[in-house]
DNA sequence: TATTTAAAGCTACATATTTGCATTTAGTCC
DNA sequence: GGACTAAATGCAAATATGTAGCTTTAAATA
């Protein structure tokens, strides 16, 4: 099944958004960091965006919210709450850092000629075993499947191209 | 089991290569398009480099090979190797577009941190049933594994920081 | 070898990200 | 509540990455 936004403005309940912020404050105090304005903001932005946004995306969403934080600081924060498991980094063929704001397992289906990226949810592919990959002094935490192809757009520009 | 350089120079043995620079010449010819210098010693020097190069790292190790090709060019054919399917973009977490030069079925171990992305050839995830995503109008062609976690290296890093 | 047009090269521009440093402020202590 | 202090922000400039428009070159074909 594909999805892309279970929710009205993004794919998060209001309940589940509170607990996020709520846990962006616990691992801050737990990590000695500060729970500012600017990430409590930036967080609640990129929870109600679904489209794997890229920092200036964030950027923009975030100026109609809160006018006036630095788009370094966006950048910043953004790399920050992945590091910290808040949100994650998305993997994909593109030209930007895009980011996601889903951290539990799903996949994607991905089009290798225009880079689209939207969500993925298929049973089959959660519960595999993953491999062992300690001998390599890797750490590994999940997984991801990326479906690639072509996406319907760039299908019918092919074939108008093909008719010309 | 990782791999990242099974020969001497790139992943590809002499013979496999010659194979794939016949591959883009058929392909050329069978599109009315032309198999440029530029386009074989592109595909090539593609094809010694294994740690999925950005456009820039390609450009850099064309230039030693035969000075004077310009950057556009590169960015061009790469895109253009990947779109006729000689190579493929991978799906990295970065910010730069990364090449493949491997097109056959394999996965990808990925820092969530720094970003290194290396091979993982790891059977279970070989020949996994795909979702129909007809339905989408998308035409899918494969699929890949990431498994995400964070390096050796990176670990290092984190375990120095917290014993100062 | 002349012709045709796809592709290369050049220049300038657009977008994406990072860095170093001065300033602000969240969390803490009194 | 006000003072303290380091973490985080803001700012400006630099760097990395990718694209567009246009002229020139050269691969494929006859």
């Amino acid at each position: 099944m594909v999805t892309s936004s279970e929710f009205e403005g993004g794919y998060l309940e209001i309940s589940e958004k509170e607990e996020r912020i709520g846990e962006l404050r616990r691992l801050c105090r737990e990590r000695g960091e500060r729970c500012t304005l600017q990430r409590r903001i930036i967080l609640e932005t990129v929870l109600d965006l679904d489209n794997h946004p890229s920092a200036d995306q964030v950027l923009n969403a975030v100026e109609e919210r809160e006018p006036g934080i630095a788009r370094t600081t966006v950048y910043r924060t953004l790399e920050h709450l992945a590091r910290m498991g808040i949100i994650t980094k998305a993997c994909h063929p593109g030209s930007a850092v895009r980011f996601d704001p889903r951290t539990g397992s799903h996949h994607h289906l991905v089009c290798l000629h225009c880079n689209e990226f939207v969500d993925l949810d298929h049973d089959v592919f959660d519960g595999l075993t993953m491999p062992d990959t300690s001998a390599y002094g890797f750490e590994a935490s999940d997984y991801r499947v990326h479906v690639r192809g072509i996406c319907r757009n760039c299908l019918e520009k092919m074939s108008k191209e093909e008719s010309k």
